[in-house]
This record gives structure tokens, sequence and C-alpha cells, in this order.
DNA sequence: CGTCATGTTGATACCCTTCAAGGTAAGTGG
DNA sequence: CCACTTACCTTGAAGGGTATCAACATGACG
């Protein structure tokens, strides 16, 4: 039975004793790092069948937060349980390993992205991210995909100001290449974005 | 028997097939992304006695090039020889785990440190960071430590320039934080440098 | 109906980059 | 031994990208 969150709220509190391997059923939520005046940095978003971290299934902790964005519902399987799934499906292990590869991969994707690109790059890399993550769950039709995300949280996820990815969504959205509202991203110039973000 | 490479060459190209599990032996090194127009990111610094990543048990390749900052020497044990290690220690299995883990966590870590905040901030923040890493060796005695980072590579770790990196080096010997100068950094408050570093 | 979260826009400031120039030290080949 | 190169450090001036501050509009919601 799931456990609830309402949006905004943290999930999980840096460094608190984690009691399983939790995974995120439905809603979308945020990995984030916190620091004491306020300003934050997002991780990685946690999308519905995603488990938080891999981390989880050796550690006793994480190092971040999580917070949901949506209402999400989560359930955290106690370690032993997971163990014993591990134990009966061989594939199962194979796909934490490459999970496990590909977070590690991703957070230093991300590193290169905060630390040499700029605004206009970061967002576009971000929303291509979303895509191809959501393409694979079949949630991307037409280019257009639900996306939850207020510009505060694309703001935390870039290291940029809110005002700042404002004024940046004003120009892709004229530049015709991508348009966010109401809840709802439509990549209307797929090329000219991949362009715009792609770091080779 | 150990292979050699010159400084500033690269030992590694990203995505090149991996014929084992490689360790710095002697020197440092570093893990890199490059793009297509020239700018880089440093992920990390690899020290001697450094596996240069705990993927490449499992992986074949990296996402990231490697290389020399002074001229280094390292093995690739092949993927058996490592396995064999594996079977024969049980405490190297739980070790490598830990280091993988660790790997993570500093990968988000320097996110945090590149997306959040400004240059003082992340160049305090390497500093320590390599202090610590190194007085686990031993390798610091009277908070001054060998160090054959040129400003160029600070400026790659922390997402500046090289010219704007020399600044702030000269403000931060200024303020007697610290020294870096001939090879050597000298950290010469150390109270002072958390406090600028630490992001809680 | 007030409050809150959010999006938008303008004016101003600053951190950092870019461009440019020059200086030192070490290495190399004549 | 000297000219030349290369790598690296330093400093100044100017500009740009992004932050900060402020104000206001909108819709959701209790």
């Amino acid at each position: 039975m799931p456990l609830p969150a309402r949006p905004r709220h943290t999930i999980y509190r840096a460094h608190e004793a984690l009691d399983g391997v939790p995974l995120i059923v439905d809603g979308w939520a945020a990995r984030v790092i916190r620091f004491s005046d306020g300003r934050r940095q997002i991780l990685s978003f946690v999308l519905p069948g995603d488990l938080i971290s891999t981390s989880a299934v050796f550690a006793g902790s994480f190092g971040f937060f999580v917070e949901a964005i949506t209402a999400v519902r989560y359930i955290s399987y106690a370690r032993e349980e997971f163990n014993g799934f591990l134990a009966s499906d061989p594939e199962l292990a194979g796909a934490l390993l490459s999970a496990c590869l590909a977070e590690k991969d991703e957070a230093d994707r991300l590193a290169a992205n905060l630390g040499r690109r700029r605004a206009e790059e970061r967002i576009a890399s971000l929303f291509l991210h979303l895509r191809d993550r959501l393409q694979v769950c079949g949630l991307v039709r037409d280019e257009r995909f639900a996306c939850p995300l207020r510009q505060k949280h694309i703001a935390d996820a870039t290291g940029l100001t809110p005002v700042h990815v404002n004024r940046v969504l004003g120009t892709l959205r004229q530049s015709g290449l991508v348009d966010l509202a109401d809840g709802e991203l439509t990549i209307a110039d797929l090329p000219g974005l991949r362009q715009l973000a792609d770091m080779r």
C-alpha cells in the first residue's frame, strides 16, 4: 500500500535513516541538495516507476532531500524483501547495476551542464532529457508530454533564478523551439532543440 | 608493469572500449568531459591508488576522457583477474561498493557546487576536498601538500575561466586563507576556509 | 474574499567572461 | 650560448549573462 505525499512537501530529509528501498509509484519527485542559506540544487527528477536512488539498496541513508513536485505515491521495500526479489529474479540484479551506472553518468553530465553551459543550453538539455525518459514509457505523443514542473523547479535544476528561466522560456518559445504551458511541454522543433542542447 | 603517460596527455578517450579496470599507480589524472567547441569540465581528480572509476568493473567503457596532469603510471587489471581478487577477498567487494557510492555522492556534490555556488566557494571547496583525500594518505603536513594543478585545471574543475581563477586565488591569498604556489598548496586558515566552503 | 503560489516584466547591479598585453621560467635547436 | 618556443601566471579594460529587487497580474484555494 503506497504512502501519499502532498505537492511541494518533503518526502525524505538528507542523512535520515532509510528504512528500505523507496520507489515512486505515482507523481513526480526531485532529489535536491539544500544549502543553509536557502540555495537549492535539484540533482534529478524522479518519475513514476523510478527507484529514488539505487544507493538505497546498499546504503542506510541519502545525502540529498527528496521532495514531491506533484501529489506522489511511493512505496518502500524492506531491504530483506528487496533482496528476495534480487535472489529470485536474475535479471533484476543486472537492471539494478545498469541503473546505478546510469545514475553516475547522469550526475556527471549534470555537472558538465552546470559548469560549462549557458542558460538556454541547460534548459534545452533538461527538456530533452525528460523527453527521452518519458518516451520510453510511451508518455510522449506528437512531441508533447505532461510536465508538472514550475519555473522554480527548472531554475533549481539548471542553477538559474526563476526570473531568468522565465525570460529564457520566452525566447525559446519565440524561437519556435519549445513551449511549456499549462503543465504541458511541446517540442516544436526537435532537431533545433537537439542542436542547441547537444554536448558532444 | 605499469604503463606511463606524459603530463597533459590523454590516457583514455570517451566511449573507447575498456580492456580492463584501470588504476592510477603514480601521479595525478583527471576525468573530464569535453565539448565539441572546446569547453571542458573536470569531473574529478584521480590520485595515486585510485581506480579511475568503479564503473570499469561492470561497464565496457566510460563517458568521459581521462587525462594525465603530471607524469602518470597506471595499470589495467584484466577483468577476470579483478574478479579473481573479488572472489578471494571478501572485504574487497565491500570496499568497491562503498567506493561506488562515494563516487555518486561526489558527483552530486559537484553538481550542487557548480550550479549554486560562487567562484570563491567552489575553489575553497575543491581545495578542502583535495586536502581531505590527501590527509587520509598522510600526504598533508602542517596543512600543506603537493598540488600539481595548474590554474587551468582549477578553472576546468570549477567551471570558471583561468583568468578569473587567477584573480580569486589572489584574493584568497590576500585574505590569508590559502596560498597555491610552486606546486604546493598551503592552507593558512583552515576554519576560515571551511566556513567559506561548507555547504550544509 | 483574502491568501498563496505562480508567471511576467522592467530597471539596475554585479559576477564573471572576453580580449588584450606583457612577464617569467623552462625547454629546444641552431 | 643564444634565439625561439611553449607553458604558465598576471593585470587591465570592456562587455555580457545572469542575479537582484520591485511591482503587478492571474488563478487556485480554503
